[in-house]
DNA sequence: ACCGAACTGTCAGCTAGCCGACATTTCTGT
DNA sequence: ACAGAAATGTCGGCTAGCTGACAGTTCGGT
């Protein structure tokens, strides 16, 4: 992989921007990229050592296996995200895997021994590199008290809007979805079975507030939502 | 407040083993201390400045209130504990406080740019800071696991095994925990009703498996759960 | 020792949303 | 172009657990 690649891709990633220009070019910790294609499934926790991914471009989902053997998102991960081991303590959690939603994804990956020294060579870094991981703590605080004391409803569309800030095509008042979602991710992602999930959206959709396709999703006026 | 005091305080946390001896001599970032007793409610979000809080002695419920007037669990802090706003992102969560469980509790506090100088200047210790974070993280994300699959019975002997780790007095394969929680906190930690909660904990007593009183619950049989 | 407040216990009715079963539509590979 | 698979819609029965209502118990303050 060209060095210049490397850098850009680092570059443009808003953890990265403490450090100078200079600094940047010093790095070269990714060590691998790689592509794939929609309902592929990559395994990060198999490889022999603990890394760090970063979601160039498309959408990916993590989940898990549970005892029954039914699959359980946990994330969604989309471009620029970073995911894999945050936490930064190489246990690795057995049957994850991640499987990718959007038709084409660009996946580039560190050490996350390299990524531990620099952190330690620039504790800048490391600082905003907590409070990254601590917004992300608050989000899933958020989804949790959504999920005990909304319905189902709200989380639904609570969802709607979070993805619509993240993705959205916005048009004035109105608003357009790149939909690589399934109803059954929607559902489990709003932790509701797939039939209610279809039934909410639907009345979503017969009460205006959106049109729902299998490529997208179109919101004609925002300020229903 | 006594420097040797302050010294101990944080000597025996184990943030703070990765620093050394004298090191940890030269921080005298406490600048705060207080105690308070049980019922008293202390509110961490109101002074000027953001603050990191220790918790030293005892346990206090951080709980905020929600549109229609309800207060909520967020979480329980328990001897050792730091709380405040970990994230570092001195954006102050509105209407939420600390409420003292047991009979007494010992505060120390510090300012949350003393510690972001800290970090920066023990890149060793923002990285412990961070996997700190990562593992409270880690542990909220399986509440949120098992708030999703598992149902109340399940949600109520995990929350006791978890506590029993933590605090519990193990003697072979019994178990003791000082109760300082009603069954309306227990409640709401589980994310149930009071009365399904009751219901469960009655159940658990007639199944012989523990013996719920105000002051304690005894578990005769670790196993069991 | 007493009173009020907080906590604990129990019951019955109700409902959001789960689950299984099935029909229909759309996509994908050959 | 076609078959099979995946995704979407729809229905009705069922149940975990919420809600309100109330009674009994324990605690803390005076």
């Amino acid at each position: 992989m060209y060095e210049e690649l490397k850098y850009w891709y680092l570059r443009d990633h808003k953890l990265f921007r403490v450090l100078s220009f200079s600094q940047i070019k010093q790095l070269c910790i990714i060590v691998g990229f790689k592509k794939a294609a929609k309902g592929e499934i990559i395994y990060f926790s198999d490889s022999d050592v603990p890394r760090i991914f970063l979601l160039k471009r498309g959408a990916i989902k993590i989940v898990s296996v549970d005892a029954d053997g039914n699959e359980i998102i946990r994330e969604i991960i989309q471009k620029g995200d970073l995911f894999g081991e945050l936490e930064l303590d190489s246990q690795k959690s057995a049957n994850e895997y991640a499987k990718v939603l959007s038709d084409e994804v660009s996946i580039c990956s560190f050490l996350m021994s390299d990524f531990e020294d620099l952190l330690l060579r620039h504790p800048q870094l490391a600082l905003t590199y907590t409070k990254f991981v601590g917004l992300k703590m608050k989000r899933i605080r958020n989804n949790y008290t959504n999920l005990v004391s909304k319905d189902a409803k709200s989380r639904l569309r609570q969802f709607l809007l979070d993805w619509i800030e993240k993705e959205g095509k916005i048009e004035g008042d109105s608003a357009t979805l790149e939909n690589y979602l399934t109803q059954n991710d929607i559902a489990q992602i709003i932790c509701t079975s797939r039939q209610t999930a279809v039934q909410l959206l639907n009345e979503l959709e017969s009460d205006g507030i959106l049109s729902y396709s299998r490529r997208e999703i179109h919101f004609p006026k925002l300020s229903l939502l």
